[in-house]
RNA sequence: GCGCCCGUAGCUCAACCGGAUAGAGCACCGGCCUUCUAAGCCGGGGGUUGCAGAUUCAAGUUCUGCCGGGCGCGCCA
């Protein structure tokens, strides 16, 4: 395949043009034009706000800086501007040339492959995600961090990143020791070679719930369930061939859900807790020879002066416990010196709930210092918020009310297939279902994904599986609207090409769909799908607004062919846009 | 007690590192299917952006102090 040229986006060239006769016209070098969407309408495609505040820093009058700047924008005879006015105090309102924007999407509709250019420079990225207890079944407070990540990680990669997914899943804490004492305990005489295992994982959760009840109420058993991690962390035969199964198990549950989900992520992603354990003593080592280690409590800790608790006393980082058994801290450094030094990357990315961003500013930290991490990596711990119930209380795991992420899958794909049922009667029923697998997987994700990750949200049925407004499903109704028209042209267009604006409506569509590439931008840096979701909504949104106002098969021959190509277009837009948000698009619906 | 995050329409959320009159969806009210899929489109009401100051041409956005909510803070992950 060929790899497409890196191109500049309308942003970016704007910024750039306008950037630099706003510096030659202040005689300041590198000035910021900050060009950006315009606001309203009326103010054109693109505005420029940087003159303003060059002109207080020059202490000069605003607007005839703007003047400057216009003339000498003037003067390039850019190809992309029809023509730039100043408005207001010295914004510089930008309006852009019909046929450069025709010309524009009808080379990318030849080639789709270059709606969304390469990145300049590629570079090595680590997506740490999901990352699933493996001692329990996956719940819905799984589902942010999955899809998150999976829809970075597709972002990066489209961009020509080399991405490197890493599922980190937990199989080697201390509630393994507890599930291994526990199955010890209730299979009597342990024979994990005939036993009935998987008959009783098969409901993880229940065993798990079990498990921790003995834990929680009986001293005696947590302090097996204790020396069981050792014995495993040890590498004692029979622990690890009965923990062996459980993860198998687990895992399997996993990767059922993965498919599901339409999630990218696989086996050869796996990168669990336990494949850094030889490795752990070697990092004792290595912060030993630093000179980083504290003997508290007969615990090995680091002790950084940044970080501070109660009474100002110094916070530690537990790398080895008492009882000798390793923390996840410990674990985490591993992982941070694995991604630097072994697998080479230039950006690693954590895609972790919010309430461990202490954890990885102390492991960030103290790799940095122990040189478990070089200076050049950037190590980003891309938050998401906690899970609340309907009454604004976290969504406690530990209570009964867990919901199986499973489970509101399969609410999710019920309740589409009754609204597709209805919609759409005509169809035969495995034709309903598979709309309905699609919409209702599509329905879960998006609710998520377009909603700031950086907020707690409320796990709340209704919301999560509306199909109305600003949902997936009025996504896929777009694009499905689409290939129904181009299914109906009679002749095949020899290629497709935008030729003539006439409404409004076509114009908006048209601009928006050459802003994809802004968008993946945006998300590839600050790592906010939701930025993607309200792009695509507000396109799909002005394509039905177009379809309203423009008849695309009964308009006249030119008119006609420019309409099927924008509707084209769009089309390619939804579904790229919709593929790296891991939604899968539908024909009909 | 200390630290981090958050507070925007009745509800769920936007607002492109400080920009012009704060925007959507849901819900509610009223229009639009003999015309390319009504999971749609058009219109309407709804706001002192928690409160009070500060910074400046410009603050939902930055700073300070309160109020309210969430999370984290030594051997769980």
């Amino acid at each position: 395949m060929i790899r497409p040229e890196p191109m500049q986006n309308l942003k970016q060239h704007l910024g750039a043009l306008l950037g630099s006769c706003l510096s030659k016209a202040a005689g300041i070098a590198n000035s910021n034009a900050n060009v950006i969407t315009a606001s309203k309408p009326e103010f054109g495609d693109y505005q420029a706000n940087g003159v303003m505040a060059i002109a207080k820093q020059l202490q000069t009058n605003p607007r005839e800086l703007a003047q400057k700047v216009v003339e000498l924008i003037d003067s390039v005879n850019d190809k992309l501007i029809e023509r730039v006015e100043i408005a207001g105090p010295g914004f510089i309102n930008i309006h852009l040339r019909n046929d450069a924007l025709m010309a524009k999407a009808s080379m990318v509709l030849q080639q789709p492959n270059t709606l969304i250019p390469q990145s300049e420079q590629a570079v090595c990225i680590v997506v740490d995600y999901s990352s699933p207890n493996l001692a329990k079944e996956m719940h819905v407070g799984h589902l942010r961090g999955t899809i998150i990540g999976d829809c970075l990680a597709r972002v990066l990669e489209k961009q020509g990143h080399e991405v490197i997914r890493q599922n980190h899943v937990g199989d080697w804490g201390t509630q393994f020791g507890m599930l291994i004492a526990y199955l010890k305990e209730v299979m009597k005489a342990p024979d994990p070679g005939s036993d009935d295992l998987p008959t009783r994982l098969a409901d993880l959760e229940v065993f798990y719930r079990a498990a921790r009840k003995r834990f929680d109420s009986d001293s005696e058993f947590a302090e097996t369930s204790r020396l069981s991690v050792v014995k495993l962390q040890g590498g004692e035969p029979e622990y690890l061939q009965i923990w062996q199964r459980f993860i198998d198990e687990s895992l399997r549950h996993c990767q059922l859900v993965y498919d599901r989900l339409n999630v990218t992520l696989s086996n050869k992603d796996l990168k669990a807790e336990s494949f850094y354990n030889d490795g752990l003593s070697g990092i004792v080592t290595a912060l030993e020879e630093k000179n980083l280690l504290t003997l508290s409590a007969g615990a090995l800790c680091v002790f950084l002066p940044e970080f501070t608790g109660k009474d100002g006393d110094p916070l530690p980082v537990i790398i080895r416990k008492s009882d000798g058994a390793y923390l996840y801290a410990t674990t985490d450094l591993a992982a941070v010196r694995y991604r630097c030094f072994d697998l080479n990357a230039d950006r690693s990315l954590y895609v972790v709930d919010a309430r461990q961003s202490l954890h990885f500013q102390q492991v960030f930290a103290v790799a940095r210092v122990a040189g478990l991490a070089s200076d050049n990596i950037s190590l980003e711990h891309v938050t998401y918020g906690t899970m609340m119930g309907k009454d604004g209380k976290p969504f406690q795991t530990r209570s009964g009310d867990t919901i199986k992420l499973i489970e509101l899958l399969n609410e999710a794909c019920r309740r589409a297939f009754e609204l597709v049922s209805d919609k759409n009667p005509d169809l035969d029923e495995a034709a309903r279902q598979a709309i309905a697998d699609t919409v209702g997987i599509a329905a879960v994700k998006y609710a998520d994904l377009s909603k700031n990750r950086t907020s707690d949200y409320i796990f709340d049925w209704s919301a999560m599986l509306s199909f109305e407004g600003n949902t997936a499903p009025y996504l896929l109704y777009a694009y499905a609207r689409i290939k129904s028209i181009l299914s109906k042209q009679e002749t095949a267009l020899e290629q497709y090409s935008i030729t003539s604006i006439d409404a409004r409506e076509e114009r908006d569509l048209l601009l928006k769909n050459l802003q994809l590439p802004e968008v993946i931008e945006m998300v590839a840096t600050d790592c906010y799908p939701n930025l993607l979701c309200n792009y695509l909504y507000e396109l799909a949104g002005k394509f039905m607004r177009f379809y309203e106002a423009c008849p695309i098969l009964k308009a006249e021959l030119e008119s006609r062919n420019s309409r099927l190509s924008l509707a084209a277009l769009t089309a390619e837009t939804l579904q790229q846009g919709l593929d790296l948000l891991g939604i899968e698009t539908l024909e009909k619906m």
